[in-house]
DNA sequence: CTGGATCCTCAACGATACTG
DNA sequence: CAGTATCGTTGAGGATCCAG
């Protein structure tokens, strides 16, 4: 309950007495990608006893991070989401996203995709979010069990989870949607060698994979 | 020994395995500064047993972050650096940097400053660490107990531990040179309130104050 | 003196059961 | 649905000791 402390005046000591707990970045990835009550949030992370995501909750709220939206009027259910406060810690999550991506290659055993997971990585590789003003394409990626979507209109990347309606490309993968989206695969070999199946046309996919890109400065060399 | 794992295929979540680690954090930033033998680490994060440090090193060193340089040839002591993997987590340890100084106003209880975290924040306020061409100025930095200092010439800033040569300007600060950095106290303020000290041109530290700046989106209101 | 290894204690985490 | 309660397990904290 009681935060550990570095006893250091320092920005990064006191991140670190925040986001170094465990599971609370994966906490703050679920929330990154929009509210979620707290069954959602059990269900998006496997493994996470229900006692540690309440202690969680509760000192991510007492920090001004995560704010708990009580039951208003006739919803009665409880939604976290992410305080502006919270929200500033984008740009950390997404370069330690970067980072780990970049050392990932294949899942270990017993690895998994999550709804959230996904959405947040396609969210990383979206970048900026800046596309082309006269682009407008809907896409729903299928890696698994789970759906995000991804939308390109009025100039911008919109990146959410579950399906969309009717989208132009249907895109489903495997755990090799991760090289595609890394620069590793380009979109021709990934279709030809099957790693990625879409229906639409091709062309679109060509252009989902050079805009959804995460920038590696060093690839990780394969596994000896 | 045997790291945690979250079971998931995600960037954040290998990421999160690595650096959710406790005191991984500090050890990564003491060692962004520069290479550091064991003793020198201890030294510099007060509090951390010895056998935490140990274990988080070899943890780090199998991962491929950080390299151990066995005593080669004259020198006799191990020293302990990032490897390129490793530094390729500084973007996010500036991030997470930078969020967590967003919320810092004054040291809590027993807070104190090491030189590793004084010269991490200088480089992070730096930013990309370019400067007209044509400023040389040299800079020596104190907080409490510890140095650091900061040269500005040839069009880029390089900040280092420790004093430095001959400083132009020497400034002598408390915990209130984070709100310089944050740009929340102008220079010319700071001065006349007594909270930095100079020895040397007063429009050398105005050039330091607006050079070095970390750049919040938001800012924490006051403790209530 | 550096670079750890060992031992013990205790707080935090993990798994499961249970409740308003 | 949204947690709390209980209890076993693990890793961190702290002191000490040891080898090169």
């Amino acid at each position: 309950m009681t935060n550990q402390h570095y006893d250091q005046f320092c920005g990064l000591a006191r991140a670190a007495e925040i986001v170094g707990q465990r599971w609370t970045l994966l906490i703050l990835r679920d929330l990154s990608v929009g509210p979620r009550r707290y069954t959602e949030l059990v269900a998006g992370l496997p493994g996470i006893p229900t006692n540690t995501l309440a202690s969680r909750l509760k000192e991510l709220e007492d920090e001004g991070i995560v704010e708990r939206t009580a039951p208003s009027g006739a919803e009665r259910s409880i939604v976290y989401a992410l305080t502006p406060r919270g929200e500033e810690l984008r740009p950390a999550l997404d370069a330690l996203s970067r980072w780990g991506a970049g050392g990932m290659r294949m899942p270990r055993d017993g690895e998994i995709v999550t709804t959230a997971s996904i959405t947040a990585a396609l969210r990383v590789a979206a970048g900026d979010g800046v596309v082309p003003r006269e682009w407008d394409s809907t896409y729903e990626v299928h890696v698994g069990e789970v759906t995000a979507h991804v939308i390109m209109r009025d100039g911008v990347i919109v990146v959410g989870s579950g399906p969309v309606e009717n989208p132009q490309l249907v895109i489903t993968a495997g755990p090799q949607i991760r090289d595609v989206l890394a620069g590793e695969l380009d979109a021709a070999t990934a279709i030809a060698t099957g790693a990625v199946q879409i229906e639409g046309d091709p062309a679109l996919f060509e252009r989902f994979a050079d805009t959804l890109r995460v920038p590696f400065s060093v690839n990780v060399p394969a596994i000896a």
